[in-house]
DNA sequence: TGTACATCAGTGAACGCGCGTTCACTGATGTAC
DNA sequence: TGTACATCAGTGAACGCGCGTTCACTGATGTAC
């Protein structure tokens, strides 16, 4: 399903900023074939050409975000060396993505997403494995050089995110918080919480 | 909108029994007014009669399982009494609420709700109010005693209810996390990351 | 206790709208000789 | 360099389906006298 040809490749990028945009100002349900021809300008026989139905240009949205998303995660903690400067740089990483690309972190916090994400995880697991096995393997490493709690692999995640995810969304739906603050308070305190 | 009669009352209880029911089965897409009918047994014009809309239905629904789940969280902290143990208690009774109401739970969770919830939390605010500014006095007042770190309000709730929520996220659409482990080593490593 | 009446609860056929998707077709691009 | 051809990219009118909602109506309930 991937465009051969030069012009497939920027239409594809074309429909996928139109989709993020439609997702950004109207909402899942403001994302239909209609607002995407209106605002892309290309035609339904085009996108249905290249992304095979609405959930496929979904799907390849989310992908597009969850691979900005993780590609940054993955730079801040290859900067590390020990679990809490880890910790600490993928904390404040994931706060700097969601403070620059806004829109596409609201993309990636919808449950319908997430869902999708996980429970079938097909394409998007498998086309991301890699970078998600990176973080597996390095929770493995810093837990047997005892830098890190001793705790299943999802529990840590958790307690590293959670909060991290917590903060997101409310900045992003309610403003209540000051993302800054929270960039500066957060990564110790979590840290904190899968410390040995 | 309120019924009065019992009559009224019994029918939208069960339109909102079928409704959780069928949210569960077939997610939000498949909450139609069609499906409600069918498998409620009630006529689309009595439900309009009661709920006004289907997003009416909807709302309904989520105030019914947030009014379960903040009940149980307000009566485990009112048994306590310094933060740590009610930082405690709360995390037990939110994952205990998670194992034995997993399909409010995952109605709850779901971003579309949330963000109801969030940005014009009109009705919702307004219902729950009471119970939400509840919280936050516990925390402004635990705060003043020393007993809590001195971060914004928010900023403590993430970081309490960020885990918590991650694990249940979790359990629900992956199932890759052990629920009483988690109860077990959640609370206090989140207690570790607000105290003061 | 009986009756009249207003209100509430409930029915289900009908409506129109907008949705996702298809398809016969045209045009553009790249390649082989 | 030119030409023939296969494949890719793109068009847009048309389709049918299922959706949310309405409405004229019937039946049940509670109340006032």
């Amino acid at each position: 399903m991937s465009p051969k040809q030069q012009r497939g490749e920027a239409t594809v990028e074309q429909v996928l900023d139109s989709a993020l945009r439609i997702y950004t100002s109207s909402g899942e349900a403001g994302l239909t074939v209609g607002t995407i021809t209106k605002s892309s300008g290309v035609s339904a026989g085009s996108v249905y050409h290249h992304f095979g139905s609405l959930q496929g240009v979904l799907n390849a949205l989310a992908l597009r975000c969850l691979g900005q998303l993780l590609e940054e995660l993955a730079t801040a903690l290859q900067a590390t060396t020990d679990a809490r400067s880890g910790v600490r740089a993928v904390v404040r990483a994931y706060l700097t993505f969601v403070r620059t690309h806004p829109d596409e972190a609201r993309l990636l916090h919808s449950a319908t997403i997430d869902h999708e994400f996980m429970s079938r995880g097909d394409q998007i697991r498998d086309s991301q494995e890699a970078r998600l096995t990176l973080f597996a393997l390095w929770i493995h490493a810093r837990q047997d050089a005892g830098e890190l709690a001793a705790l299943p692999g999802p529990l840590i995640e958790s307690l590293v995110l959670g909060p991290t995810t917590a903060v997101a969304r409310r900045w992003l739906t309610m403003g209540d918080v000051d993302l800054e603050e929270a960039a500066r308070a957060l990564p110790d305190r979590i840290w904190h919480s899968v410390s040995p």
